[in-house]
DNA sequence: AAGTGGTCTAGACCACTAT
DNA sequence: TAGTGGTCTAGACCACTTT
């Protein structure tokens, strides 16, 4: 039969990993379909002359991947591709940053200032109390792309403060290179539309379709410390993504 | 010290979950922070009384978790929260379809059209062969919410064809509730705004931001076979979602 | 040399499903 | 009862880093 392919012990590729993606290309190739069941975990044991943790470490991996789903005492079936398991990630939007020889980033405003009351109901604090205000805005090869507004808590006794002050600190939101004094944050993606003070600083016309991330980010009392938004034109930026195979 | 909590091996949860659970409510209380080292796996192994494959599980989970990350031959560190390694997935969007109480498809249009230049391109057939173009409004509480459009390989021979003419069949992209012929779909997330048509079908004003979802589905001899786009307000959907612990 | 993560084995036992 | 997925053990061996 079709069973040529073997796993190579002596491979610098784990045997596991080699069972995924044995089982992906037989699943792609159409040798097993869709509510199709898998061979048992042991005829996998036996087939592939490996052990049974091994083969479930292979099972997990494509669980978790979405490509078969297993019921107890059944069987491992295909899964059939779904939209609505699609996940986004923020791959292109990060890569609009990474490259630093084409991306800079200029500090419009640090201010220190009283909250007003949407910032105060974000930051759980009290309107009127101290915030510190930035405003960046990111350009690539001179371009302007992605406007940024933050929010912080005020507070001379927390090192962040300062931290964050920096321009490149806006870097350590997006790729936590640096310790942190977050433990966890909240990120929505909203549509929008560039108002004027924005398509003004993005040297695009006003109602462009953009995309609107905000954050939120808490410390390790829950408290939150920094709100803020990017604001992307919608023409530079898009998700994508593939489910199944 | 704060070596209250143990594993349970009577328990329902297995050993492995149970670890999970332990460290990442150890690190969401700070006992470990950014950048810190946990305990090594041999520790971990004495700490809770479970051999090392157990342990080595509960690792690889908080690392795909992305809460913690390793280096061989230095330990196991935890992760700074980041906003680059937000995803977002459709739960909401789903959600929109699922109550199938509040929500009803109406089929707006189905016909047999000669695929022009940008159909004929996605699904990469020749301009003037035949597809099926479909138009859907799916409505919650009676108030319209989003548009589909879809454009479909003309193809007597498969079955498909004949199955996705009916309304319900458009859960089954979502949910993928039946068997499948499709092997894998690649999806688009895109910011726009209404234009004249799509406002006139939401009942909303025109460019009112929204989220254009695209779609193509594939067959298994990588053929795409369904091309479409999801229309959604913006004020209805938004994507959410949380980094860190 | 000692300590760390990383893979793997060869079985054991359990829970569930089919027949 | 026989076959399936699911968990777990107690070690072995390897690659890497630190001292």
């Amino acid at each position: 039969m079709e069973q040529a392919e073997q796993i190579d012990s002596e491979s610098y590729e784990p045997a596991y990993s080699q069972l995924v993606n044995i089982l992906r290309r037989q699943i792609a190739a159409g040798l097993f379909r869709p509510a199709n069941v898998l061979p048992s975990e042991a005829e996998l044991c036996r087939r592939y002359k490996i052990s049974p943790m091994t083969v479930r470490r292979a099972i997990n991996i494509l669980i978790d991947q979405e490509v078969v789903s297993t019921v107890q005492g059944r069987g491992t079936f295909v899964k059939p591709p779904e939209l609505g398991n699609a996940t986004f990630n923020l791959r292109n939007f990060k890569a609009l940053f990474t490259d630093k020889k084409e991306t800079t980033v200029n500090l419009l405003e640090v201010r220190i200032v009283s909250a007003c009351q949407d910032v105060a109901d974000e930051l759980n604090i009290a309107p009127g109390e101290r915030t510190i205000f930035l405003r960046r805005l990111i350009l690539k090869n001179g371009e302007p792309i992605i406007y940024h507004k933050e929010s912080l808590i005020y507070d001379p006794g927390r090192p962040i403060v300062e931290a964050e002050m920096e321009v490149t600190s806006l870097l350590g939101l997006l790729v936590g290179a640096r310790e942190s004094y977050f433990k966890k944050g909240k990120v929505d993606l909203i549509a929008s539309v560039l108002n004027e003070e924005e398509a003004a600083l993005l040297h695009a016309p006003p109602n462009l379709p953009a995309f609107r991330l905000e954050h939120v980010f808490y410390d390790f009392d829950d408290n939150p410390v920094s709100w803020g938004r990017f604001i992307c034109r919608g023409d530079h930026l898009r998700f994508s993504t593939m489910v199944g195979i």
